[in-house]
DNA sequence: TAAATTCCCATGTTATCCCATAAGATGTAA
DNA sequence: TTACATCTTATGGGATAACATGGGAATTTA
């Protein structure tokens, strides 16, 4: 499980550290890790290798000529395998560089399955506006179930 | 799992990089690659020679005297069977560089199970034509499934 | 024999590996 | 609590290997 917030340097060479919590969170696993385009915010999203197999298992599930099934394919080609140096670090490429606008810094925001990695700017507007929300409308309302795997 | 988009050079003697980590998924399944022209697109797929039997097997599912029959089995005409040189490159037949409008330039598009080769102008109008789709329709409601088999 | 195909090696660039250091956290004993 | 040692984590930089690509020699095909 994916939880937590910090702050990171990207140097020079694109390579940032995930943080340590993470890591060991895929390690204890077995589980490479896996970045993408977040679909619905201007964010990297990280997850696991098999969560990822999921998504793909879902697109043979859908209409091969459906607009979703169209979309997942899309959401692979913005997807990719990570590959950890000795200290833990990986090289972010270029396309969700851009994508996010990540330059020097990058915030890491765990969210259970998976995280974001946000710049610093784009983080704080997000997070304000949750809060935003949250005073307006109250907490959700959740029904918690046990584990059914 | 093929998953990363990459743009590589088509030589004049018609050969292209496979992506490296495309290589690496079919090298460690021990899977021969298979390219052939795609159904809906204007583009060339590739995939693994397993994937490619289970389209063989689809067909014999099929009324054999159908028109989607039919279909596959030119599908197939239309498949070949890739080597590889000492550099990771293959030759694209000529067939299959005329029907998808390459020229000096391949864009590759890891998609799950298989990859799209695109001409860059082709690949840029399908991935706007899909970010279009995803802001208007948004992102597919997906119940993800562990996996079974 | 000309043309095309296959094989092999050379090269520049980029990513990966490896080691070093510094800051911070944790632990231990006075 | 303070002082000191140890471990973990984040980060910097240089050496090395991998990758994409070009070109030429050897082999095949027509």
């Amino acid at each position: 499980m994916f939880l937590s917030t910090s702050y990171n340097k990207i140097d020079s060479k694109s390579r940032v550290s995930i943080p340590a919590s993470f890591r060991l969170n895929l390690e204890k696993n077995n589980e490479p890790l896996i970045l993408f385009k977040s679909l619905q915010l201007k964010c990297i999203e990280g997850t696991t290798y098999s969560r990822m197999q999921m998504y793909i298992n879902a697109i043979d599930e859908l209409d091969a000529l459906s607009d979703e099934a169209f979309v997942l394919r899309m959401m692979m080609a913005d997807s990719f395998e990570m590959k950890f140096d000795t200290g833990g670090r990986v090289i972010i490429p270029d396309i969700l560089m851009n994508f996010s606008g990540l330059t020097d810094k990058a915030v890491f925001m765990g969210i259970g399955e998976s995280f974001y990695i946000w710049s610093p700017t784009e983080y704080e507007s997000q997070y304000t506006k949750s809060q935003k929300i949250l005073k307006e409308k109250g907490p959700p309302k959740l029904i918690l179930k046990k584990q059914s795997d």
